[in-house]
DNA sequence: GGTATTTCTTGCCATAGGGCAAGATTTTAG
DNA sequence: CTAAAATCTTGCCCTATGGCAAGAAATACC
């Protein structure tokens, strides 16, 4: 029995008509990446975006410091896109690093322009995906401020159960705005409760 | 002598032709709204967005304590937009208060989709304004994290001074995330350097 | 112009989370 | 299978920032 096709679940078919699809999926091309890795490396402009399939992938930033800040994780079924860099044609401030072997689904600024320009559900589709990134974005950002280390971690383990359980510490720390010390004790903590 | 049109600001004629400036330019609607007005409350979908001829307007989030945190200062220029509610339809958990007597340009959703489907330009340029945005999140999360409160503190001094030196102590200080008694001790200490 | 209200400053002490370093554990690679 | 490297835990003490409350200053209002 022939597997339906991955991107099928990117391009759903209550919201795209089998032509779409069609159209859509045979501009994507199929990539794998090797743990370590990466998609994307600061300095460069970002050519192309990815949904992944199969694998589990962080972006960060490295600050004045030279620390690396983890900026977000990617899952299954999960875009993988520098926004500014890939729409400003901007250098990225950003790496993007495999940190499983992954299956992604790949493609360029071009294509998506044309398709972006030519199909109206697809436009509709992009707007909504980038609004959902910064919504996201926003909530954490929010987060930050009015949450202590303990919650946001919590809901972490809630809401990316894949994402705590399978990257280390110190990534998962940074992308919480503390320490992999700190987030240990409050392991710990959690543990004992 | 006519001033020209404030609009002309945002869509230039380096970016648009005549023919579509004037065509934007008639969708807007001129508003004035006075010091302490609501844009939006929370609660409601957003169906409009704005543009500010003159004045300043602040939005702001409440927390699970009643808190209410600064997301997001506008000056003139600025579109102010709650990108979430007005693109998802959703009901927005944000507030966006005038601090200052303003005059707003104002366009809808419907009038926004219109033009967004039917002109390349205008759908490049509402891209960009939002990737833009979300580039100025993003960076401002990544500082919450890697900056101390008062290099933030000083980086808006710097890159919105009308914002800095315009605002009550209280919501900047919930913008940069700390209180109001630490941003006024990192004032003072600023003061003495 | 004077009173009420809001905003800002400051002191005192509390606390979340950081810095460092040693040791324990797990993972990786030959 | 084993050694090396990476990751995680824990102790000790430190620092940035918070909470509260009183007084000072600025602003709004009648």
């Amino acid at each position: 029995m022939l597997e339906p096709h991955f991107l099928l679940n990117v391009f759903p078919s209550n919201q795209f008509s089998p032509e779409e699809q069609e159209l859509f999926i045979e501009h994507f091309v199929r990539i794998t990446v090797k743990k370590g890795d990466f998609l994307l490396k600061e300095g460069k402009i970002s050519s192309h975006y990815w949904f992944i399939e199969t694998g589990i992938a962080r972006s960060y930033a490295i600050d004045v410091d030279g620390n690396d800040i983890s900026t977000n994780f990617y899952s299954v079924g999960d875009i993988v896109i520098d926004w500014p860099s890939f729409f400003l044609r901007n250098p990225t401030k950003e790496n993007i690093q495999a940190l499983t072997d992954c299956v992604c689904w790949q493609l360029d600024f071009d294509t998506f322009q044309k398709l972006f320009h030519s199909n109206e559900a697809f436009r509709e589709q992009g707007r909504t995906t980038l609004v959902g990134s910064y919504f996201a974005l926003k909530s954490h950002s929010i987060a930050m401020i009015t949450d202590p280390a303990k919650d946001r971690y919590k809901k972490l383990l809630q809401e990316r159960p894949l994402i705590a359980q399978n990257v280390s510490l110190k990534q998962l720390a940074t992308y919480l705005g503390i320490t992999d010390t700190s987030l240990s004790r409050i392991r710990k903590e959690i543990a004992n409760e």
